[in-house]
DNA sequence: ATACAAAATTGAACCGTTTCAATCATATGA
DNA sequence: TCATATGATTGAAACGGTTCAATTTTGTAT
């Protein structure tokens, strides 16, 4: 199945290629019955002209800049999307997505394909499992292809715009420390994902640090798919006898949080009189449901904004720049799901 | 600001060009010494390479896919983007996104990009006011790019999957009819949207067809943003007298159902007894709101597969193919925001 | 019919890479 | 030291369009 070129179409309609790209470029010096013609060949040859040969001549000046977020159906980064879109439409830049799913592979191959066709620069949330899987930010960085990443990752030295996730957990469960919680549960996230762990560990290190002892099943796995986090979470607590209920529960982000109120409704366990709940991300839903989500908000427009800023600065700047790390600040928001234990 | 190239790197460092291609692309033919020096020149004048001329050589023979939708914190679209993903993958290609918001000048030039960069089709949820914003359609069409609108378009023959909303809502009209409703209401969504225009259709026909008189007054305004939804919705009943509410409300979509919702029961209007809630999406938190919401559920992913698959048939087709129409059933869902008033 | 201006068409050069056969450099063994 | 094998580098052609000065065709007025 041969490729159709200009020439193809040029032969078969008999005339040179000039005239037919005159006809693809709407050009008006094209008499209208060769328009015509010419339009017929390219028809009956289904021939399309291949962008990358007029970008070669025209130098491609177009302005855009890529985003590799993990999961486009997820609240936490269509908003850093619009920050970034916001920032990026203000200064005249396109803005293109492609959702990685957190699977590593996939990630390099958009990388790679957004560089391949020059998009200008590109905003990336990693998924890195391995020493191994930071290969393809190397090979960006070798061909000076600019980007940001939207979460540190060890052993590059990149351009970086996060939020201090550990720390926001922590507060959240000094929060509860400090309000006399006792039995402090965390519900966690997808196995597979990289803010699962992340969550863990700031949980962990609030105990650490609060100088409390941690166990590890304080950690009790139920996902963040609504029906499976729901299923869990019943379970846990049918399994439980009522005098080992825990006080509080930090989930892992405001959907699971959801579905775990909605589990602890069906079983007649109410919040936060029983049970106080903390939720993570702010979503939209969390404030409209009944009982307002107590939650950790991260400034995602924000983080897309600054991302889009640092990568454009660094497109358009003629020599490389020095890296740049921002780190924003959460902030934890106190609704009606939790309650304290001091009278 | 000169464009930098292979050559001035070349140059630069004292080597021909193509031993500075043979360093970009990591062949091991070049001696490490030789290597780290164009390493340094090329780092020195910040050059990257042209996708576009490496590409032309090459062949480009990437396998992918654009998908222009309107709003990418619209459930509705994420949806459709996840079914377009699924499909895609299991062909093998990538899919990149972008979003129009809505309006048609970005549409026109994300369209013109996708097809300039050579990705090999795209699904278009197209945003067209009047007729001449269907030129960017027929430039497509010209240069015989494969696309899939996700709306029936007027002027145009186009490849289209899409639902029959005004029979989607007729439908639930006709539910409410059925079960005793007279005074029925419908709060529209944001003006510039093309889905509120088409709903207050499928609203409107509901009535001739049951021979009932509609009136304008029978439509309110309210959008759907939350705030705004929320505000609108409560003021609308604060200037009506206790006998003149209606008995039945049918939403914008779910997202404002749930901002009505709340405003109700900010009036102590009691859903379903008082007044019955019929939303449109069904989006995910409808399920998990106390009231599960009665709604039009949309096949939003079987939407995405099918654009996708005609999308991929069409570019993997050497001859242009004849255009394809689906239109696909929605599903009524009545589960607990509306109440029969026949005894 | 002829001259001339305007309109339409041509075709060679160019865009920035990659490719690969040909050439040059280096190390090895006799 | 020379011949040879191997490794490293070169440079011209190719990719598929666009451009625009030069040329050909067409239309108009005489």
């Amino acid at each position: 199945m041969k490729k159709i070129t200009i020439d193809d179409v040029a032969k078969r309609a008999g005339v040179s290629k000039g005239t037919v790209s005159a006809v693809i470029n709407a050009k008006n010096s094209v008499k209208p019955a060769t328009r015509e013609h010419i339009l017929y060949f390219m028809k009956e040859l289904n021939f399309h002209p291949k962008g990358v040969a007029r970008n070669l001549k025209n130098g491609f000046q177009d302005k855009s800049i890529g985003l590799i977020i993990k999961d486009l159906g997820y609240h936490f980064y269509t908003s850093i999307a619009e920050g970034v879109r916001e920032y990026a439409y203000s200064m005249g830049y396109s803005v293109v997505i492609s959702s990685s799913h957190d699977d590593h592979e996939r990630e390099k191959k958009i990388s790679h394909f957004f560089s391949a066709k020059d998009i200008k620069g590109s905003i990336i949330a990693p998924t890195v499992n391995s020493k191994a899987e930071i290969e393809h930010l190397f090979r960006l960085r070798m061909i000076n292809y600019p980007f940001v990443l939207l979460e540190d990752v060890k052993g590059i030295q990149a351009n970086v715009v996060s939020i201090d996730n550990l720390k926001a957990i922590k507060k959240a469960v000094k929060y509860l420390i400090n309000n006399g919680h006792k039995r402090i549960v965390h519900f966690a996230g997808p196995p597979q994902s990289s803010h699962t762990l992340e969550r863990i560990r700031g949980f962990w290190h609030a105990f650490s640090e609060s100088h409390l002892v941690f166990s590890k099943e304080m950690i009790i796995s139920i996902g963040s798919d609504y029906e499976e986090s729901f299923n869990k979470a019943k379970e846990y607590f049918i399994h439980k006898k009522h005098d080992e209920y825990p006080t509080a529960i930090v989930c892992f982000n405001d959907h699971q949080a959801l579905a775990v109120m909605m589990a602890l409704k069906e079983l007649n366990i109410c919040v936060p009189d029983d049970i106080s709940i903390i939720g993570n991300d702010d979503i939209y839903y969390s404030q409209i449901y009944p009982i307002p989500l107590t939650t950790i908000k991260a400034p995602k427009r924000e983080i897309g904004k600054r991302a889009a800023e640092i990568l454009i600065r660094n497109i358009e700047s003629p020599t490389l720049l020095p890296v740049e790390k921002v780190i924003l600040d959460t902030e934890f928001i106190v609704r009606e799901s939790t309650k304290t234990l001091i009278s």
